[in-house]
DNA sequence: TAAAAACTTTACCTTAACGTAAACTTCACG
DNA sequence: CGTGAAGTTTACGTTAAGGTAAAGTTTTTA
């Protein structure tokens, strides 16, 4: 059975992410994808199609392009010495105790907007 | 009775927030904060205290100055008329879309995240 | 096969959010 | 009373994340 690899040219994946080819390459100038080539032109796999999806999942969380190219090589790393693995779990365990906070930090604005909302959609029925 | 409002001076509140005095100065200059003066030196009020922890709580959840202002402007904003009180729920209701997208992208980058965990602990007990 | 469409590199430009330095004023205090 | 700490303004520098333009190649397609 031969296996046939899906691939995408620059363009389609700038369409499906609605972001410009500019930035798509800026982003493996910064070493965060690497599509092979045909001649001069980049080929995209399915696996660059998710690290780009990432990236993008990074950005809207607030990661730097060097944050998000951080995580891509911790989880590429080498795994075989323990050094690494505990350095690893260490960065690991600081990236979970900053998203938990920013989880309280929405949580707590989520409410907050929904409180001003209340008291605007109030104001406005008493406006008629 | 008689009220005593605590003041704070900028290095009071750089100390506190662990940010540089510039940053301060800077957030006025953008219209984030109006400390009142004696003389040119600023004096900082229990409310501009509150504003710079929003303004750092909406950093960290990656909102840019810019928008930091649109809100507190939504929040001071003139609620007498029955359009900008509409303006003013859309905004909200916009801000509150991309929150929840948030928290989307951080629950599952959080469980990926102990996963990789796990198995990097695992990888680490194995190498004993 | 000619022209349009898509791709490439190189290079300079822009914006946000400060950093840093200079030059000056104003207090607190030993 | 001078001196050092903290405050001020002004102004130029820096970094991240692209935007934009030029100039060239390759690929489609009418």
């Amino acid at each position: 059975m031969i296996e046939i690899q899906k691939t995408y040219s620059i363009s389609d994946l700038a369409k499906e992410f609605d972001i410009t080819t500019r930035s798509i390459r800026f982003y493996e100038d910064q070493g965060l994808i690497k599509p092979s080539r045909r001649g001069q032109t980049r080929i995209y796999s399915p696996q660059d199609r998710v690290r780009l999806k990432l990236i993008l999942r990074g950005k809207r969380l607030g990661f730097s392009l060097a944050e998000t190219r951080r995580l891509f090589d911790l989880y590429d790393a080498d795994r075989s010495s323990a050094a690494q693995l505990e350095t690893m779990i260490t960065l690991i365990d600081e990236k979970k105790i900053h998203l938990q906070q920013q989880m309280e930090d929405i949580t707590v604005v989520l409410m907050e907007l929904s409180s001003v909302e209340t008291r605007c959609r109030s104001e406005l029925k008493d406006l008629t």
